[in-house]
DNA sequence: GCGTCCAGGTCTACC
DNA sequence: GGTAGACCTGGACGC
């Protein structure tokens, strides 16, 4: 077995990061191809750099306070691939984006002060938009271990294979997660029978092949110009993106002005605030009305507050 | 073992 | 613009 080229590096954080808040903010990291290792405490995934070239990367808080980066690869990486697996990490755990001023509203609330001490806040995003829309997508009107079957049969059986050492001559498949072409290469018979995806299977098909075609440009959603309400436009124009999954996708673009209610949240929210009492979702909107542009996170931190008392909620 | 319900919703037809 | 019904799958539950 040829064995790989390991690379340790350092990632400086922003002063109100935390790496495992992050890491648990929502079920993302259980999803292929994140995982977490409970026993090391790392966020372990298969990246694949713009020019195509796969890399492992075990990421841990190390004691300096700064994001230590184990990674494997194929072939040594030059400067630039090494600047662009820096740059995807730190787009996935959210550190670019300026949590200020959230910050400076949920450490004057007393509900949500803890909120502000943990640090927590940000939401773990993949790598690409492309990816999350497939996720989200995934996550509709089905139960959360279906959404696993799905995501797992996406990146076994369409992603591309890495052999990771383990040590001792020991090796473990990894695989990444589709690209638009890859997923447009399949027809819809396939993703029902193989993906176990449903009917979903033509919406999944017709976003990558949109993608694939440059007819869509995912990635520049990322942009800062674009408002709330282009962005929900946009996102829901994609078929078996309605509300839900637009307001959640909002949410990993940096955007908290929609609750994104579904059939988990209400029932979370019934439970701490209305004594298991059903309430409408207007109900629920005007609740945290008040929190203005940032009422999304608000609902989903108030949602999952109980994750937070343990080192892995889930 | 079997039938029913429903889960981290969305689309379409119809009014 | 609002609403009813259909849609894949698979786990939980009752019988």
């Amino acid at each position: 077995m040829r064995n790989n080229i390991h690379n340790r590096f350092y990632i400086s954080v922003p002063a109100d990061f935390n790496f495992w808040r992050t890491v648990y903010s929502h079920g993302w990291s259980s999803l292929k191809p994140f995982s977490v290792d409970k026993e090391n405490q790392s966020l372990d995934r298969l990246l694949e750099l713009n020019n195509n070239k796969l890399m492992y990367a075990r990421i841990n808080s190390s004691n300096s306070g700064k994001l230590r980066v184990d990674c494997q690869t194929k072939q040594t990486l030059n400067e630039s691939e090494k600047e662009e697996l820096v740059r995807q990490i730190k787009n996935c755990l959210r550190m670019g984006e300026n949590f200020q001023e959230f910050y400076t509203i949920v450490k004057k609330d007393k509900e949500f002060s803890w909120v502000y001490d943990l640090k927590a806040g940000r939401l773990l995003r993949s790598p690409t938009v492309f990816e999350d829309i497939v996720k989200l997508i995934c996550t509709t009107n089905c139960s959360w271990s279906l959404t696993e079957v799905m995501v797992n049969n996406l990146t076994t059986k369409l992603g591309k294979k890495f052999l990771l050492n383990e040590g001792a001559g020991i090796s473990k498949e990894l695989f990444s997660f589709p690209t638009p072409r890859a997923i447009a290469s399949v027809d819809e018979k396939y993703l029902r029978s193989e993906i176990r995806a449903g009917y979903r299977a033509p919406y999944l098909l017709e976003l990558a092949k949109r993608v694939e075609s440059g007819e869509i440009n995912l990635e520049s959603w990322k942009n800062d110009q674009l408002s709330t309400g282009e962005l929900f436009k946009m996102a829901t124009s994609i078929k078996g993106v309605g509300p839900y999954a637009a307001g959640n996708l909002l949410k990993l673009l940096g955007h908290y002005d929609h609750l994104a209610i579904d059939s988990w949240c209400r029932t979370k929210y019934f439970e701490m605030h209305k004594a298991g009492r059903k309430v409408s979702d207007r109900s629920i909107e005007k609740f945290y009305s008040s929190y203005g542009k940032w009422r999304g996170l608000f609902f989903w931190m108030d949602v999952t507050k109980a994750w937070y008392k343990q080192k892995f909620p889930f």
